[in-house]
DNA sequence: GCCGTTTTCGGCCCGACTGTTTTCAGTCG
C-alpha cells in the first residue's frame, strides 16, 4: 500500500474511532500520523518499514509502527476492517453535515435509530429530531437545511478562485473608517492549494460598523453568525467567510492563531507551555496560576510596566525564542524546530521571477498569438518568455506538427531579431511522452529547439510502474530540459495519474532535467510537500504558468506560493535567472 | 495513542458561538 492511502486508513481510522465516541487524544493521535506519514517520501517509508525505524518519527508510537508496517508490507489491517464494519457508513457521512459532530450523531443512531441521511431527513420532517433532549427547533432546522446544501457547502475551493474574492474585501475593510489592520488568515494566507472557507481579521475600534459592513456585502446569501467579536456569512457559491473583531493591540497574536495551521498552533502553544507561558489569540501570559488566558491577558494589559510588549507575529516568534516563520510554511511539518535553529530558508519571491518557459499560443490549444503572449510578458516586466505549444500527439490541444513547429521556431527567432520587445523568447516545446515513454518528435527536431518540456497526456490509466518507467524514460531522453506537470492532477476535479514522484525526481536529479511546478491554480504540481526533500537533494524548480492566455502568466502568483510551501529559495527556482544566465545554462546543456 | 528541562503516568491548546439549558455541552476553528 503506499504511503498516501495508508494515511488515508489512519485518518478514517480517527474519523471511526471519534464516532464511537473514543478518547479525543487517542482520536488526534490517528490524525496526526496520518500527516505525519504524508510529508515523508514513498521511498523513505520503504526503507523506514524495512530498517524498522519507523518509531523514529516523531508522532510515530508502537500502535502506529505496527499499524503502517502491517498496511505496508500487507496492505491490509485487521483492526480497521473490523472497525469500519462495527459503524454504518451513514454516520461518517452525517460528519459533513455543519453543525452535526461525533457526539450529537450517536444521539440520533442510539436514540432514533437513524444510521443514514435519508432517515436522518426524514426524522427532522417528522419533528422527532427536535423532541430530543439536546436538540431543537432550531438544531432540526439547520441538520435539514445542512443535508440539502452539502453539495456546495462541503466543497473547496481553489486557491486563485478564492483570493480573487478575498482581495476586495479586505481593501474594503481597510477602506472603513474604524478599521485599523484587516488581513486575510487561514489556510489562504498560508498559500494552500484548495481553500475550505476565507478568515478575515480585523483590528477596529467601531466592531458594530464593521460586522454590518460585512454581513451587508455584495452576494452574501445567508449569516450564519453574527456575534461580539465575530460575524460569518455564506456567499451565494457556498463559499463561507469568517470575520473576527479585535483589540489593535490583540492583533499580533490573533493574526497568528487565525493563520493557524492546527498543527502548527498546538506546536507552538505546547511550545510556549514548557517555557512556562500560555499562548492563545489573545496574549503570552504567564501558564501558572487561576484564571484564563484570556483573564490573564486583561490583567497584565493594566500595568504599565510590562515588558513583553507584542504587537505583531515577529514579536510573538521572537518572545517564543524563534525567528520569524512564513505563513507558508506553518504547516507543523518541522519548521518550529528550524526557527529555533535559525535555519528557515529564505523563500523565494514572486519579484524574484524574470520569466517562465510552458506557455501556449494559438498554434495549438491557447486563446492569444505569440506576439499577444510576448507583449503581455513585456507588460510584467519579464526578460524571457518560453513559448511551449503541444505536439502532435496531442490532437484534442492542435499539437504542432515537425513543419509547424519548424515555422513557429522561424517566427520567433524573427520576432527576437525584430527587437520589438524587450522580452526575450525561447522557442520550445511541450511534447507528448508516448506510453512507451518515446518522445513525440525524433531528436533532429527537438535539436532545433532552445528547450523542450515533456508531459503526459494519454493513457493515465497505466499502473504505476509502467508510468514511472515511462516518465523515468523520457526524462533520460537527452535533449528533455524539463518536465511538465508530474502527475496531471486537477484539483477537486480529477486525480493524477499514479507514479513514484520519488524515483521520478531521483531520475530527474540523475540527468539534470528540472521539474516544473505547474503554476496552472488548478494544477500545482508537483505538490509542494514534495519540493522541501527534492530540493534538498539538487532537484532544481521552474515555476511555470501552463498559460493558455495572456491573463493566465499571472498564475506564476500561484506557483509561487506553492513553492513557498515547499521551503524553496530562490537559488532553488530556475526563473529567478536572469536572460544571460539562462542563455548560457541551455547552451552548456548542448 | 503519544510523549517526557514536571520522563513511564497523567497529562494532552484554547477560546467563541450556538442552542440548549438555567449553568453548560457540543461544535468549530
Amino acid at each position: 500500500m503506499t504511503k498516501n492511502e495508508i494515511a488515508d486508513v489512519l485518518g478514517e481510522i480517527g474519523t471511526l474511532l471519534e464516532l464511537k465516541g473514543e478518547n479525543p487524544f487517542k482520536v488526534r493521535a490517528y490524525q496526526t500520523g496520518a500527516r505525519a506519514l504524508e510529508a515523508i517520501e514513498e521511498a523513505e517509508l520503504a526503507r523506514l518499514v524495512a530498517a524498522e525505524e519507523l518509531g523514529t518519527i516523531k508522532g510515530f508510537g508502537e500502535a502506529l509502527v505496527q499499524k503502517i508496517t502491517e498496511l505496508h508490507t500487507t496492505g491490509r489491517l485487521e483492526f480497521f476492517e473490523k472497525l469500519r464494519a462495527s459503524i454504518e457508513p451513514g454516520l461518517v457521512e452525517m460528519l459533513q453535515i455543519p453543525g452535526l459532530g461525533p457526539k450529537k450523531i450517536r444521539a440520533l443512531h442510539d436514540k432514533l435509530g437513524l444510521a443514514d441521511l435519508a432517515a436522518l431527513t426524514q426524522a427532522c420532517t417528522d419533528g422527532r429530531v427536535a423532541a430530543l433532549d439536546g436538540f431543537g427547533a432550531k438544531t432540526q432546522e439547520k441538520i435539514l437545511a445542512g443535508i440539502k446544501n452539502r453539495e456546495a457547502y462541503g466543497r473547496r475551493h481553489l486557491w486563485w478562485d478564492a483570493w480573487e474574492v478575498a482581495e476586495p474585501i479586505v481593501a474594503g475593510l481597510r477602506a472603513l473608517p474604524a478599521v485599523k489592520r484587516a488581513e486575510a488568515a487561514g489556510s489562504l494566507r498560508r498559500g494552500m492549494e484548495t481553500v475550505g472557507d476565507l478568515d478575515f481579521l480585523v483590528a477596529a475600534a467601531d466592531v458594530a460598523a464593521v460586522v454590518e459592513w460585512f454581513v451587508a456585502m455584495p452576494r452574501v446569501k445567508e449569516v450564519t453568525a453574527k456575534g461580539e467579536t465575530k460575524a460569518s456569512v455564506r456567499f451565494e457559491s457556498g463559499l463561507q467567510a469568517d470575520l473576527r473583531i479585535v483589540p489593535e493591540e490583540q492583533f499580533g497574536f490573533a493574526l497568528h492563531h487565525f493563520t493557524g495551521s492546527k498543527d502548527h498552533n498546538v506546536q507552538l502553544r505546547q511550545r510556549a507551555l514548557t517555557r512556562g507561558l500560555s499562548l492563545s489569540e489573545w496574549g503570552l501570559v504567564p501558564a501558572e496560576g487561576e484564571g484564563t488566558a484570556k483573564e490573564k491577558a486583561e490583567k497584565l494589559k493594566g500595568r504599565k510596566a510590562e515588558k513583553t510588549q507584542i504587537t505583531t507575529e515577529g514579536e510573538l516568534f521572537q518572545a517564543l525564542g524563534l525567528h520569524f516563520i512564513p505563513p507558508e510554511l506553518r504547516e507543523g511539518l518541522g519548521e518550529i524546530e528550524e526557527a529555533e535553529k535559525g535555519e528557515l530558508p529564505r523563500l523565494v519571491e514572486r519579484a524574484d521571477l524574470r520569466g517562465a518557459w510552458h506557455n501556449h499560443t494559438t498554434a495549438s490549444d491557447g486563446r492569444n498569438t505569440l506576439i499577444e503572449m510576448t507583449a503581455a510578458a513585456e507588460a510584467l516586466g519579464w526578460e524571457y518568455l518560453g513559448i511551449a505549444d503541444h505536439s502532435k500527439s496531442s490532437v484534442q490541444a492542435k499539437g504542432l506538427s515537425e513543419e509547424r513547429l519548424r515555422r513557429q521556431v522561424e517566427e520567433i527567432r524573427a520576432l527576437n531579431a525584430a527587437k520589438k520587445f524587450s522580452t526575450h523568447v525561447f522557442a520550445g516545446v511541450e511534447c507528448d511522452i508516448l506510453p512507451d515513454g518515446r518522445l513525440d518528435f525524433e531528436e533532429a527536431v527537438l535539436a532545433k529547439l532552445d528547450y523542450v518540456v515533456v508531459s503526459v497526456h494519454s493513457a493515465f490509466t497505466q499502473d504505476e510502474e509502467t508510468m514511472t518507467e515511462r516518465i523515468i524514460r523520457a526524462i533520460e531522453h537527452p535533449r528533455t530540459t524539463m518536465l511538465g506537470h508530474l502527475t496531471g492532477r486537477l484539483l477537486l476535479r480529477r486525480d493524477g495519474y499514479r507514479v513514484d514522484a520519488g524515483k521520478v525526481i531521483d531520475a530527474a536529479i540523475a540527468n539534470e532535467v528540472v521539474i516544473e511546478m505547474n503554476a496552472s491554480p488548478w494544477r500545482l504540481d508537483m505538490d509542494w510537500r514534495h519540493w522541501r526533500k527534492a530540493a534538498e537533494r539538487g532537484l532544481m524548480c521552474a515555476i511555470n504558468p501552463d498559460a493558455h492566455e495572456t491573463a493566465g502568466l499571472a498564475h506564476v502568483g500561484a506557483g509561487v506560493n506553492a513553492v513557498r510551501k515547499g521551503w524553496l529559495t530562490r537559488e532553488q527556482v530556475l526563473n529567478t535567472r536572469p536572460l544571460k544566465a539562462i542563455q548560457a545554462w541551455l547552451a552548456a546543456r548542448g
